[in-house]
DNA sequence: TCGGATTACGCAAACGATTGCATTTAAATA
DNA sequence: TATTTAAATGCAATCGTTTGCGTAATCCGA
């Protein structure tokens, strides 16, 4: 055992008399050595409590088999969607024999790029990501392709690149949760979503229109507004209320923002949900915890996680070709609770 | 370029007509190479994309270099305390140039244990790591300081050995909280914490004791219950409430389980905080979004995760010694919100 | 013009494993 | 007993880097 460090092939071969080779076979079973040399060897091993490594195994091997870890790039990671994925991540991989190497990017193309920088460094398999807000050039993703490595998009997805994705069914779950809104009797439904340059606030805007003219209903402009948050939701709802005809229901692009609307109306004297109802999306910690409960569309994370690992895994085990662009949509589930009538 | 694969230092040294060992002084800037021949090849690394193999130059370094990943195991992922800490790590992981590789254990000693096999055949330089809950066994963790890997503990620490960890301050938090009880006027105050096998449900529970004590109160077993989240808080308080003698105060060992008495006090038609106090412990997202808002203590996972990831860096790279044991307790702050009264 | 100091490079041995091929040894066959 | 054959092992190259040491080539001053 050289130094404190770890026990090598080669201090085994050297103690028991024998060559690397002999060793290396007898420890991965080859019919090709004695029962006798192997079992000693064996034996040997366990009580000197010997392990490969890996950095080594891999050089060797590095022609052939890539790495089992995944890199994973989160914008954030206190955060209800984006830990649900990494947890269906986590399983998906953890299952199938794969680590996870995660790195946050703060919504900071700068960081990002340095992560993607780090994780080819470091040899991943592959790269699960959501990219941050302010990415707008994809040179350091188009790097990884190039370099063989798979890339899959989940929730934020770059449009500039065709590659795999899961998203979740953004579209059809606004579409469901207004039209409940609009069947419970709500006739001027607000809608608060996020900046509309991002797919996913798009999807849910169309998913709220195509709502409103399903129903023969049509869109009143300043009912909609760009809000993704609670401090702004707690801001610009007051002035909503204070309308001379104002909105009797809320669909907000995230629970944290229906929950701003819910303080806020609440606070204004109104009855939930007899007088407004209110709608989320994500179904998070916040949506059992507020009074009265939140109606929301769940989004799945874990679902969303898991599918992505396993696109990348196929794809690095080549279960699907190399070159396919895998996409993948996660159905959403309108959840009642009570922050909406019941029919 | 072999196949698709990466350009390696040998390409470049076939195509430049000079050796790899030129390549590689070439390219880090060794003062040995003629100005001429170390910008040609760096010219040359640049524009064919090349970079290091990290596998490659890790095992020439093993001797002396340990990897710069660190492996990072938490019992859950969709937990506010645990993602926060996931996020100080993360964070003063990558300023420092360090990789977190995240395993889940669920709570449960077996997956634990492969974690570590795992986490040890890739050769993590060290591991942060939270105890599963049902963990009775330490061989695992003795392997890992046995193969030279530092440990360091975070929140369920393990007692059996005498490892760098770092823990919120239990005792103090508690104290206080359930001082600031007593001082606004309730007079039974129930406390709702975890099994007492783990230290940190030991330490609250002696902050409160000690709390009444010290305001010269007794301790009244009746109000003491095991009880660590929503479901059974649901089902336990309504008894509580129905006692001859009532609390006017709970304290509950984390937010979750604050939130369900909440709930259950709230529909019986107390009113909080006038008739009933309550307080947590975590404030994690629920403490604002219920109302009233939820006073709690405070656990600054961000800041937990910081420093254990600060003492396990300092492990690695030597500025602590190696059998140094660090422990760090990180300070609560109460939180005061709409549950308890104001002084 | 020559010896000694630079300068600029290459050789080859590591790091820890795997594996095709050659070689030894023992057993089986003629 | 000589020869074939199978079983058991070793040799050495390989993966992509790094680095101590050796050695041409160049330069300097005397």
């Amino acid at each position: 055992m050289n130094d404190n460090q770890h026990l090598t092939m080669k201090d085994i071969a050297r103690d028991l008399g024998v060559s690397v080779a002999t060793v290396s076979r007898a420890l991965s079973d080859s019919p090709s050595i004695s029962r006798e040399r192997r079992q000693a060897i064996q034996q040997y091993a366990r009580e000197h409590n010997y392990f490969p490594n890996v950095i080594a195994e891999q050089l060797r091997h590095s022609k052939r088999n890539p790495s089992r870890a995944i890199g994973v790039i989160v914008p954030e990671l206190v955060h209800y969607y984006f830990s649900s994925i990494l947890d269906g991540i986590e399983a998906e991989a953890s299952s199938r024999g794969y680590q996870i190497m995660v790195a946050k990017s703060n919504e900071s193309y700068e960081r990002e790029v340095e992560i993607c920088e780090a994780m080819l460094k470091n040899k991943v398999c592959g790269i699960i990501v959501s990219q941050a807000k302010d990415t707008e050039k994809y040179d350091h993703f188009k790097r990884l392709v190039a370099a063989g490595v798979p890339l899959v998009f989940y929730d934020r997805i770059c449009p500039a690149l065709n590659a795999s994705r899961v998203v979740v069914d953004d579209y059809m779950g606004t579409l469901n949760a207004v039209s409940h809104l609009i069947e419970t009797g709500c006739q001027r439904i607000a809608f608060y979503g996020a900046s509309m340059n991002m797919m996913i606030a798009k999807n849910r805007f169309n998913g709220y229109r195509d709502a409103l003219y399903k129903h023969g209903m049509t869109l009143d402009e300043s009912l909609v507004r760009i809000c993704d948050n609670r401090a702004d939701a707690e801001r610009i709802t007051p002035a909503m209320m204070r309308m001379e005809n104002p909105p009797d229901a809320f669909f907000a692009v995230n629970d944290e923002t229906a929950i701003g609307i819910l303080t806020v109306v609440k606070r204004l004297g109104y009855i939930v949900p007899d007088e407004v109802s209110i709608c989320g999306f994500t179904n998070g910690f916040r949506a059992t915890v507020c009074d009265p409960m939140l109606t929301t569309v769940e989004q799945r994370g874990t679902q969303v996680g898991k599918e992505a690992a396993d696109i990348l895994i196929s794809l690095v085990e080549g279960t699907l070709p190399a070159d396919h662009a895998e996409k993948r949509i996660v159905k959403t589930r309108l959840v009642l609770r009570g922050t909406t009538r019941h029919p």
